[in-house]
DNA sequence: CAAATTGTTCCGGTATATCGGAATACATAT
DNA sequence: ATATGTATTCCGATATACCGGAACAATTTG
């Protein structure tokens, strides 16, 4: 590291590559070595290098003879294993429908990445709307209703540390005080619930319930969207469907990782 | 490299890392970093390092508190754009139950990983009965229906490259001569098509037809399972089902990565 | 067709990642 | 407790990955 301001320090591959496929997610739509390079702010020839290494993995795919590349299948690959395991769409798949079965409402499955939350799988209600935020699509955690559970197992301080200054300016250009969205993160986390009117429009309100994997953290959420009218007029019925929907969830998933773990202890 | 026969050549991170994720896959069960190390034949210091980094970006997850790791919910996040794009699971998985409730009898949608062939997706027929290979788990490319058309884009010597010594060994134990494999493969090419008796179980029939990608290759098979009477019963009913649905299949994904790639170029 | 611009490959110096082996921590048996 | 064995962390030498910049190729523009 020089005298100077810049630390001048290598990156490293792994990191890097890394950092490559979350860029790839964030644009959504295959990019050329070059791009990738100057959107990342990163060395055009290090790029180049893992992508010709990615590629020859096949966790990157070229999309095109232009040289674009995209996600590739390997991961597809991984994920499947991951999956199989787990069972995220065996297990969840249903509930959400059960949910949606209930209410009539679009339900979500929902997790973190890093410092931003994002919707994992999702059942489009009977009257289907435009959602704030697609499938896969990284949020600000302040911004929903989720994050204040997904978070909830996390000291003050290490919520400072976590949520980028940025994050708490919503999008509708009004700042929220870390300290007062601490306070909800609180009162979600007592009662094991929260909700809102949606902030990312005017119309619609969500709902948020925790699924609890091991030592009892939150690592996902069901949640609902609704219209501000049918939230009300049903709120009682919506908290309670989708609270008993995370609970059996919770148990399903929770028994899958702990025979897991038994299983590889003989 | 030394004057002996050994190489004696540092692997890179990404790889080793890459080899962790699939060397987990093949076990299908958490493990610890000195398990993977010696599973692999992987220098101890070096797993332990790549262990560590690969939890800090979770692509590998700590499963339980004596230090087992299994892959992480990162893969999820990078597979949830994956599939978001190419939308497997929400094209593929109506197709299929589209053909079990055709034939009523198991159906697979199968690709490629490296020199492996692997079953992606599944939809179990009504009566079920143990399937050879399981969702994800790699299998030499020769016991399948499917290998033939996946590997029918490439050259006889490409293939004898590609495909290990070790894979022509059956599972009963018999040896399959690569240039009569390779004739198969060449017959499966010419009727876009290929069904043989499993050679896993003896009392299985196999059959497979071919998706087309991207320059008319075969990336993707759909296949049917099905016990060895019906087969010869329904013969011309589910291979027509197979092909219907496989070119259905072949347009909606070749649809879907020239409209993304078009996006890319504005 | 030349000039300018943009995209890709090549190359070499140096910061650093890899890996063998030693040191240490942990677990189990004596 | 002590000994024995196993798992993990630490450490340092050196092979090499990363990256700046030059060379080269492709594409667009005048």
């Amino acid at each position: 590291m020089s005298k100077d301001g810049k630390p001048k320090t290598k990156a490293r591959g792994l990191d890097r590559a890394f950092a490559i496929l979350d860029h790839l997610c964030q644009v959504g739509l295959p990019q050329r070595p070059i791009e990738i390079a100057e959107g990342m702010g990163a060395p055009k020839s290090s790029i180049y290098d893992l992508v010709a290494l990615l590629l020859a993995s096949n966790v990157l795919e070229k999309i095109d003879a232009d040289g674009r590349v995209f996600l590739g299948p390997k991961l597809n690959f991984w994920s499947t294993n991951y999956r199989k395991h787990f069972d995220l769409g065996g297990i969840v798949r249903p509930i959400l429908e059960n949910v949606t079965a209930r209410t009539r409402e679009t339900s979500q499955f929902c997790t973190l990445d890093g410092d931003k939350y994002y919707v994992a799988m999702m059942n489009e209600g009977n009257r289907p709307f435009r959602i704030s935020a697609d499938v896969g699509e990284r949020t600000p955690i302040p911004w929903t209703a989720s994050g204040r559970l997904l978070i909830s197992h996390l000291s003050d301080q290490e919520i400072i540390d976590l949520i980028p200054e940025e994050d708490f300016h919503l999008p509708d250009g009004s700042y929220l005080e870390p300290s007062s969205f601490i306070e909800s993160v609180r009162k979600a986390n007592a009662d094991q619930f929260f909700d809102f009117d949606s902030i990312a429009d005017n119309f619609t309100h969500c709902f948020a319930a925790p699924v609890y994997g091991l030592n009892n953290r939150c690592i996902y959420t069901l949640c609902i969207i609704a219209p501000q009218g049918d939230a009300e007029k049903n709120y009682d019925e919506y908290r309670s469907a989708l609270v008993e929907a995370a609970e059996i969830l919770s148990k399903k998933l929770t028994a899958q990782t702990s025979s897991m773990s038994e299983m590889a202890a003989e």
